[in-house]
DNA sequence: TGGGTTGATTTTGTGCACAAAAGAGCTCAA
DNA sequence: TTGAGCTCTTTTGTGCACAAAATCAACCCA
């Protein structure tokens, strides 16, 4: 009971982490898993301890999580599982819109048959993880169908810059979700955008791509007054961000 | 004669930096003045020495810089300052154009007279470098305007997305800027811009800023048998891309 | 002469120990 | 009972020394 911060990380209890390198990926998973909710705290030496590696190799993985935004890198303080604010979630999936509608024009006037089949393939193999009630592999698959289209589109920068945003979304997503509402019919939007793009119908496509990202962030509880880990929720009182100031 | 790797960095001769933290402003500007051109090797020794900080501290800055592809990160083979291909310039160019067109698209609906004088101000300032012939200030100022842009704009996740791309210009820009052409009337872009933004006209402050990027890539010299540090273009061969193949 | 191998040197990577900072708990006084 | 100040403990930050890897050069042999 002394210190609860990182004992739940292990997949299996059986499975003793050794390898050198991918710690980045195993404190992901954690948090995408709510193993680790949002605010919580990540001490360096039971990190270490726990993945069997240095603590300077836990070091460089936070540095690139703080890089992704999926923790926070206080100074002196240590690190914590980002907690997202509203606004920036908002802003994410704005910055999405941007970008993924971009990609999906530009891909809708050239895509290929083997470029659809490959999408439906995708398409096909998420809603069956879907209905098997694999949520952890379906979300992935869901991510990285967007992944694939920003590859196909053929911007290298774009693809760099839409995999930060599209491995953030996923935090985003568990920290807001609205528990009324299920994820389980999002599928259909990506089949109705490869739809389009293999009519080659750009402005079809695009509207698909808009509608499917405002589809996502409308089922998440981004109204003012929604939960976020804060304290002004816990106690029932006004909502974190009475004037949009409060963050920048 | 021996080790002339990062002799040249320093802005004058007496300055000695002694400061612990921003070796990643002063390396990051070495690059943009060409006192690093493309494909230097920066030796963590020497650096460290050179700004009287520990090994360390260079290789956090380097961190940095790599997450910024200023330079580039050779596991086991140290850094280099980063040379980008034409086709990643060309990319870069392409995700600006994207984000760019967005962002002043939104801020033409809702943008303040406050915030038009703001621009105005800037743009003064950067004419007033170019005719004073400090390229280096009417550099950054000409950067920051695209940065402030994004900020009125709001979207702080498109604000920090942006910084990424506007800091690498620079770099693309000297690497394969066309001796032949100058960018003094790159401002006149800027102007036109702002008018078009205050007349609350977004399409046309649109199209101003794809003339604006457009213009910029322009004047590089980005066919495929254009040099960039090459040794087929040392030679007089063919071009380092023959197919395009060649990077990804 | 040229290609490949080996050894020496330089350069990068990493663990450890110590330093500095933050946090927790305690005492004491108002 | 509260709160300021103090000490002790925990946690993060960093310099240094050593290990591993790569680069360079000489050398040998065909």
């Amino acid at each position: 009971m002394k210190s609860h911060t990182a004992k739940s990380i292990k997949e299996s209890p059986a499975a003793q982490i050794t390898e050198p390198a991918d710690v980045y990926a195993h404190i992901y998973e954690a948090v995408l898993d709510h193993r680790l909710p949002p605010g919580t705290k990540l001490k360096e030496v039971p990190m270490s301890e726990l993945f069997g590696v240095t603590r300077g190799a836990i070091r460089k993985a936070f540095t690139r999580l703080a890089a992704m935004k999926i923790i926070e890198l206080r100074p002196n303080r240590g690190a914590i599982v980002a907690s997202p604010s509203i606004k920036e979630s908002r802003d994410l999936f704005g910055a999405r819109r941007t970008i993924e509608c971009s990609i999906v024009d530009t891909l809708a006037h050239r895509i290929t048959k083997a470029q659809v089949r490959q999408l439906s393939s995708l398409i096909k193999q998420e809603d069956l993880a879907y209905r098997r009630g694999e949520m952890r592999m379906a979300l992935k698959l869901s991510v990285d169908f967007h992944r694939v289209l920003a590859t196909m589109a053929g911007n290298s920068v774009l693809v760099g810059v839409l995999d930060q945003l599209v491995s953030r979304t996923p935090l985003v997503v568990l920290a807001y979700q609205d528990p009324a509402q299920t994820n389980a019919c999002a599928n259909r939007d990506h089949a109705e955008l490869v739809e389009a793009m293999a009519a080659h119908n750009a402005d079809r496509a695009v509207v698909a791509m808009t509608r499917h990202l405002c589809n996502l962030e409308g089922k998440l509880n981004l109204s003012d007054n929604a939960p976020a880990n804060e304290l002004a929720a816990i106690f029932g009182l006004a909502g974190p961000l009475s004037a949009p100031s409060s963050l920048q």
